[in-house]
RNA sequence: GGUCCUGUAGUUCAAUGGAUAGAAUAGAAGUUUCCUAAACUUUAGAUCCAAGUUCGAUUCUUGGCAGGACCA
């Protein structure tokens, strides 16, 4: 039990038998105390004076005293200020957690609890490769995922492959037209990048096409529609679906090459899945959806035989979910989908990280599979983030913008590996050590600065500046972690008892430390891993405040060597599980 | 036009209605005979505007203004 909730069932009881009547935690509120105050946790009085009819220094006093008496083990003294009631926690508390649990690796990790939950992420289309905005996407996936393991769910990782549709069949179109038979192997590209290659050759004919029709006196938005090159895609399209064998041979040719681009940023991220869907397999799934909401009343069938959903009642407008020519329409073939990850995994929650743009589809994909009555309808949960921008704006492919994952790994493991060099205190690693070295900070570092915000924010990134490898950033997180490590390298641990009082800069770590478990809570209830970042953040700037201000091999007596050693190794396991909880890892040395 | 999201130091980000609005970075000034200076210490700097709700509002409500997304 948390601190915190000792301290408000302490509150609680002292109020029930002070004023003899029932109170709950949520009568008051608890906050930690403020460093310019003495104590640990701060009882605030202001939304009690009504109820017990007191003022805040009688109140206070009462509540104090009465604390302190019936806790004596726990809690060693207070103070009031202004409405404030100021608790500190005794030292033997913070010592007794610190020996506890100083070698236990799995220190902050919940009990299971029996659940299962489903993150989709990730979910790339294959006809280009993976840029900044996908990182994001897959970071927090794969964070999410780590903490809500850690929370106590047993979790499915799941990504849907956009593996069909007019877009794939224009980089189609642009291969046959100006490829000459080239392949990755020919050309020595990433399988990935050169298929985006053609689907920018394609926009680019497409553009010059659209033109010229233009210059002729049509209209522009028939011209893009007329342009020849574009009509060889929507017969392609038709092809496909009709299932013309060299249409699905050059299909699966160019997919099988994105696949092996995707295969190789994946395995350089360290992203993974449990389960892929191809949209090409699901995309029919929502053809009994449809005959269900009819059968139910919720779909209504129109003259031309498109089918439709009324949602003005919620807000929303009349929504389509069949063509009138018989083809299913998104929304439908993810209602399917749901229920068919339902249905597989036996899922109590089903996670979507996708983008904020998607805002407005999710919930009417909500909104249908709860009026529809499906099972899997309630368990829909859209993890919504936001846009990555640069401080240009958005990201745009036409003006070449794009921030390519790639590229920005590449870049990452280089910048590492600069500022490693020019600190030159590795010299003694092989040389695979050193690569090794390098990817862990370059990718911690990255990870770090994409997860360190809110999700559901835009986030702005500078390329210009690269990324910060100081203050608030994983390689600070990191280096506060090697340095740990070779202290415990030096002095080993000793069964010496401690039952020393504490200093400011010793009890710190201890008070931080105690909140990991309510910071792995909080992360898993808001889907929120930059709570995790922030966290970690303090806890090594907190270690860094200790380690300047106190030596722990010289110690003034061994048994404070001792305790120091310990906060040292928990602190440590709280930076490597927290790190790994955003999906980084930490060096022994750097 | 409709719906939704976001406006906080120069910049990038924090703050379940609570104490003097926190960090980081950039700026200024310091710290190395001592466990790794990718660190530490000090300093200066901000709530878009206007009302309202109350003991108290960055937070909640309403109306503006600005930016973004989605829907036609």
């Amino acid at each position: 039990m948390s601190i915190v909730t000792k301290l408000q069932k302490a509150v609680v009881n002292s109020l029930t038998s002070l004023y003899n009547k029932p109170f709950t935690d949520k009568d008051f509120q608890i906050n930690q105390t403020k460093p310019e105050f003495v104590g640990d946790y701060t009882v605030v009085l202001f939304s009690l004076l009504k109820n017990v009819g007191k003022s805040p220094d009688e109140l206070g006093n009462a509540l104090g005293i009465h604390l302190i008496e019936n806790n004596n083990e726990l809690f060693t003294s207070f103070n009031i200020i202004k409405g404030f009631l100021n608790i500190e926690v005794s030292d033997k508390f913070w010592v007794e957690l610190v020996t506890t649990n100083y070698q236990d690796v799995c220190y902050g990790k919940h009990p299971l609890n029996g659940k299962k939950v489903m993150v989709e992420y990730s979910s790339p289309n294959t006809n280009k490769p993976l840029h900044l905005g996908h990182l994001r996407n897959n970071f927090l996936g794969w964070s999410v995922a780590e903490i809500l393991k850690a929370y106590g769910y047993k979790v499915f990782k799941s990504c849907i492959v956009n593996d069909r549709g007019v877009h794939i069949c224009k980089s189609m179109i642009a291969w046959q037209l100006f490829a000459n038979g080239a392949t990755p192997q020919s050309t020595a590209t990433k399988g990935d990048h050169f298929v985006g290659e053609y689907y920018v050759k394609f926009n680019d004919e497409h553009k010059r096409q659209t033109a010229e029709l233009v210059a002729t006196g049509i209209a522009q938005k028939e011209a893009e529609k007329q342009a020849p090159i574009m009509l060889a895609t929507q017969q392609m399209l038709q092809d496909w679906e009709a299932g013309k064998p060299e249409v699905m041979q050059l299909w699966q040719t160019m997919n099988s090459w994105v696949y092996d681009g995707f295969d190789v940023t994946y395995k350089n991220i360290g992203s993974d899945f449990d389960k892929t869907y191809y949209e090409s397999n699901t995309y029919l799934l929502g053809k009994e959806i449809v005959q269900l909401g009819l059968s139910k009343n919720v779909f209504t069938k129109k003259e031309d035989g498109s089918v439709w959903i009324d949602l003005t009642a919620d807000g929303l407008d009349e929504k389509l979910v069949l063509r009138k020519d018989g083809t299913s329409v998104y929304i439908t073939q993810d209602i399917g989908l749901a229920q068919q990850k339902y249905d597989e995994y036996g899922i109590d929650e089903s996670i979507y990280v996708i983008g904020d743009e998607q805002n407005y589809h999710m919930k009417v994909l909500k909104l249908i599979a709860q009026k529809l009555g499906v099972a899997s309808a309630e368990a829909i949960h859209h993890l919504s983030y936001g846009m990555v921008e640069l401080p240009s704006g958005k990201m745009k492919s036409r003006e070449g913008t794009v921030v390519d994952a790639d590229d920005l790994v590449a870049e990452m493991i280089a910048t590492s590996r600069k500022h490693t060099e020019e600190l030159g205190k590795v010299n003694d690693f092989t040389a695979d050590e050193l690569t090794d070295l390098y990817n862990v900070i370059g990718l911690g570092a990255m990870k770090f600065y994409l997860l360190r915000v809110d999700p559901k924010k835009k986030m702005v990134f500078n390329p210009e500046e690269s990324i910060d490898f100081h203050g608030f950033t994983g390689p600070f997180v990191q280096y506060t972690y090697a340095r740990i490590k070779s202290i415990l390298r030096k002095e080993p641990f000793n069964d010496t008892a401690i039952s020393t009082t504490l200093l400011k800069s010793e009890k710190d770590i201890a008070v931080i430390a105690e909140q990991f478990i309510a910071v792995i809570a909080e992360a898993a209830k808001e889907l929120d891993p930059s709570k995790i970042a922030m966290y970690i953040f303090n806890v090594a700037k907190t270690f860094n405040t200790f380690y300047s201000d106190l030596s722990i091999a010289k110690a003034e007596s061994e048994e404070k060597k001792q305790l120091r050693l310990q906060l040292a190794s928990l602190t440590a396991i709280i930076l490597k599980s927290g790190m790994q909880l955003l999906g980084a890892r930490v060096p022994e040395r750097m």
